[in-house]
RNA sequence: GGUUCCGUGGCCGAGCGGCUAGGCAGUGGUCUGCAAAACCAUCUACAGCGGUUCGAAUCCGCUCGGAACCUCCA
């Protein structure tokens, strides 16, 4: 391994080297989606974030566990613990099950991972399949007294927590602005405190979704799943816990307090991390602001802030070239100059595929020099996750790559060890950290008619070695060649 | 209102006190039947005003502008 991977800890602030609690295992946890509608690509770009740190991680030789949860239940519409579940009301207003609500957006979710080439993880739990674990929690943590029931629902006491341990730690809150700030919501009379929040909820007639509870039927609230679920697959310490910027508070904030209080006070996380928000003219995107992109749409160009297309390629190229942790703008502009970008680290690929070795006469300041661009593919990344400067990084490495290929370079000025390593490292940091993959655009069937063509003028020049070459290479790719009496046709071989 | 963050050249975007980030676009070359690609060179910067320092885009203060969170959100 070249240096130390640093990480920005949003718990302490800072940039820390990054040493696991149980090495070479690493645990890492990351809120997924609420499946109650189609991801949109703000989404996208949380999970993409956390995929490349996922890759990093592994591809340094850690074993790594990552969870990331389906929430498929407990996520209410509306304010302060108040309101529908998001899932119940969507199969209300579809007039579907709720679990076929999950089903269908879980699908189109893992479909969209797929498509921008984003790993799947170790294990991805969902809410509902863990629900006798959470009244477990809840048990627990009404055991040691920081919770209390009320009504059929079970509250966390925010303030009574906040007197041993530190409650806003992660986001910088002060529990006494917090409670001075809060807004006065209707339907509160359950809780004691504004700030308490539900771990488990009872549920009223109407409710669909609903399990049996030592406090009646009911069911978990949000925070609860990723405190249940982190802490039964990765221990009740664990390394990583990532998530949307916009989680850390209450989310988040909420998920320590449940951990910490379960536990008997052991800090869940050593490193929290938090993705920036995707924002549309300088505003977040988001679902309530209407201002939401579909991957679809943008595939397509048909969103209207858009002119043409873009590939899923395209598009995580384009989000990797900022920082996590930046906040990055949707813009035409900004795409089209991505686009041309990851086409030309494609060629890059592309080129140094061509490439071999001879040997010749070794310059040792390039050799250096090609040596030190390939060690900032690491520095990028060993700063915090830092694609923006692998990918400068990539870009100068491929220049030496152009270079070698026209010649303007003799591949032998640099030895064969740094030759192949070249080789293996910029495809390493090009298709395995990053995640990006060669996207064939290529129609087949405009190629294949181009084909026919010349076949077809071969044929009428009589020039019959050519007409028998074309037809033997074709059928080698599975491609028969039918001459019909009007017309030249092509059908798939069946040998 | 409270808390936090941001403001870099035509555009996007790194940068964490001294060393060419990078991409896109522009300009001038090389190459070339034409074109493209590629390579070389080159032009535009650090919101404003002060301060600290031998030295600041980078630290501090103020001003202006924008955002996020404080309510569901990745």
């Amino acid at each position: 391994m070249i240096g130390k991977l640093k990480i920005y800890n949003t718990l302490s602030g800072e940039k820390e080297v990054f040493e696991p609690l149980n090495g070479p295992h690493v645990g890492m946890y990351v809120c997924g989606p609420t499946v109650y509608s189609d991801v949109h690509l703000g989404n996208i770009r949380t999970f993409m974030s956390f995929d490349v740190v996922y890759r990093y991680l592994s591809q340094l030789g850690y074993k790594v566990r990552y969870v990331r949860n389906i929430t498929d239940v407990g996520h209410l519409v509306g304010d302060a613990d108040e309101g529908e579940d998001k899932i119940g009301r969507k199969a209300k207003l579809e007039n579907l099950e709720p679990m076929e609500v999950v089903q269908r957006y879980t699908n189109g979710f893992h479909n969209e991972m797929k498509v921008f080439n984003i790993l799947e993880p170790s294990i991805e739990p969902t809410a509902t399949g863990h629900i006798v674990e959470q009244i477990e929690t809840t048990q627990r943590i009404l055991d040691q007294g920081l919770a209390y029931v009320s009504n059929g629902s079970v509250y966390f006491d925010v303030e009574k927590y906040n007197n041993e341990h530190n409650y806003g730690k992660l986001s910088g809150r002060v529990i006494e602005d917090l409670i001075s700030n809060t807004r006065t919501l209707d339907g509160q009379d359950e809780k004691r405190n504004p700030l308490d929040f539900a771990l488990w909820k009872n549920a009223n007639p109407e409710h669909i979704m609903r399990w049996p509870s030592p406090w009646g039927e009911g069911f978990p609230g949000w925070h609860l799943e990723c405190s249940v679920m982190s802490t039964k697959y990765l221990g009740e310490q664990f390394d990583i816990h990532g998530g949307g910027m916009d989680l850390k508070f209450p989310h988040h904030e909420c998920e320590i307090a449940q951990s910490k209080t379960a536990s008997g006070g052991k800090e869940p996380v050593k490193y929290w991390m938090h993705a920036n928000m995707l924002t549309v003219n300088g505003q977040k995107m988001s679902k309530s602001l209407g201002n939401s992109f579909l991957p679809n749409e943008l595939f397509q160009g048909s969103h209207e802030l858009l002119d043409q297309g873009y590939s899923p390629m395209t598009v995580r190229f384009f989000m990797l070239q900022t920082h996590y942790s930046s906040t990055l703008d949707f813009s035409n502009d900004a795409l089209k100059a991505a686009e041309k970008g990851y086409k030309k680290l494609m060629n890059g690929l592309a080129t140094l595929n061509k490439l071999t070795y001879t040997e010749g006469e070794v310059d040792q300041k390039l050799e250096e020099i090609i040596n030190k661009q390939l060690d900032s593919l690491y520095f990028g990344m060993n700063d915090d996750f830092n694609t923006a400067k692998t990918i400068a990084s990539l870009f100068n490495i491929t220049k030496q790559i152009n270079k070698f290929y026209l010649g303007q370079q003799e591949i032998g000025a640099v030895s064969k060890d740094t030759f192949d390593r070249l080789n293996q490292e910029f495809k390493r940091f090009v298709l395995d950290v990053l995640g990006l993959q060669e996207e064939n655009t290529t129609d087949f069937n405009s190629l294949l008619t181009l084909i026919l063509d010349e076949y077809k003028v071969s044929k009428q020049e009589k020039n019959y070695d050519k007409v028998d070459a074309i037809r033997a290479a074709l059928k080698e790719q599975g491609i028969l060649i039918k001459d019909m009496k009007d017309r030249i046709d092509w059908g798939w071989d069946d040998q």
